[in-house]
DNA sequence: CCCTGTTATTGACCTTTATCAATCCCTGCT
DNA sequence: AGCAGGGATTGATAAAGGTCAATAACAGGG
């Protein structure tokens, strides 16, 4: 009952979410269809693969990441998703989820019946044009994690992930530097594409070169720019004498 | 001026592309915004990473691919583009396009700008609904692609992705068996995470194992099955005899 | 507060696939 | 028709990272 009052206008993360851009009394509109539910604890599905759709959700406090389970049983980890930002968006093509989302922490999250959503956006212009932003931005992380795994090494995709990793939680007033990995190692190498071992050895490997200091979850970035060295991959001599 | 007799209505593409669903008069105000233009010769841009955004293209005939190019001067392919399907989602976001799209062969394209299709998109519930399902079908791609390149090996990658060009292509009207590849080995490395020698070499192998016949860039798939085996990635042993 | 199962780290070894290099063969152009 | 040049194939070699195995460090629960 009391959850009811964590309306849109008064939620810190209104600049990253949906309402972004609505304001006044479409805003509250939009704010009537949004549930805050019970949070989930750590390891709970917020839905599993092939489950109807029924809603978006928003996440307000948490991480959730996102999965798809092969024949084998083998689990790919295809997303995290940080406060404000949406999952399921991938759900609407089809009326059924393709992945599995589960809570990395305890998370609490809005959700947003899509039914109700839908019919929203023909009526708030705001909010129409947000919604396609946001499923814009998403395809955009995805190609951009595809180029990760397609083109480069180990380090330099540990590095750029924890470099993107750290801008995600500076725009949420949080420090660049120091933050805590709310997922496992397991979970970061299925994302990456790589061993546990490898994911664990690098951490090792930049430790020792004072790239950065991680304890456990806790990660703290020493030198950023040895790590943008790294995460931009400076394979191929950069030298084009000729053309 | 011809060009414009080619209308939505009898498109064969109709189905696949942003109309499915709208008809009659709603149709009509949906394909005046659109513009036919001219084929793109083979290797021609449609536009050029970080420029702006002004309109999404649907492929009438031929094939796009779309990529990046990192630092280095590297080409990361992320997607190829057949008939029916639209490129440019991924620049509403930012307004600027992320990534390059060219031609793949000789390819004609409808223009849709898009600041005139958004309005559209609060009069017609159909028509709104389409572009986010396409969007959402969009991700859901991106998706099974980063599950092959992070949990694939080479072969598996490649049958893969045979399998599922054949089905699109069937989709389309054609045969599912024997098609052409639009792209060169190389795009097709790129995009598969993988080096020219070992898709060359992996093509080498499946037609020494009666998979397929490959001869340049025709194939002709031989036994699907086999394929689908290969593309399920038997690695772990399938016994599950505890749980 | 200890115990136990899960998660992380480290080491040894080996497979897969990238790289380098040479040749071949189309495709398109003049 | 002939030629040039990019694209494809094949072979040899090496390195990056996966796999197996053992240990260590936690964290959660009784």
């Amino acid at each position: 009952l009391q959850q009811v009052k964590v309306a849109c206008r008064s939620c810190t993360l209104h600049e990253l979410c949906l309402p972004l851009g609505i304001e006044g009394e479409e805003l509250e509109r939009l704010d009537r269809i949004i549930r805050r539910r019970r949070p989930l604890a750590r390891g709970e599905h917020l839905f599993r693969r092939g489950e109807p759709f029924r809603a978006l959700y928003a996440v307000r406090s948490g991480a959730i990441k996102t999965y798809t389970l092969d024949e084998g049983g083998r689990e790919q980890v295809t997303g995290f998703h940080l406060p404000g930002e949406l999952v399921g968006l991938d759900a609407i093509g089809e009326g059924r989820h393709p992945l599995a989302a589960r809570a990395l922490e305890r998370t609490s999250v809005c959700e947003i019946p899509f039914e109700r959503l839908e019919p929203l956006t023909a009526e708030i212009p705001g909010l129409r044009r947000q919604l396609l932003r946001l499923m814009s931005r998403e395809l955009v992380e995805d190609e951009a994690h595809l180029a990760l795994l397609g083109q480069r090494d180990a380090e330099g995709r540990l590095a750029a992930f924890l470099l993107s990793l750290s801008q995600r939680y500076a725009r949420r007033g949080f420090s660049a530097r120091e933050f805590r990995l709310p997922m496992s190692r397991t979970d970061l190498a299925s994302y990456l594409g790589l061993a546990v071992e490898t994911v664990s050895r690098l951490f090792t490997r930049f430790q020792g070169e004072g790239l950065l200091e991680a304890e456990r979850k806790r990660v703290r970035l020493r030198d950023l720019e040895g790590l943008r060295a790294l995460a931009a991959g400076g394979e191929r001599a950069p030298c084009q004498r000729g053309a």
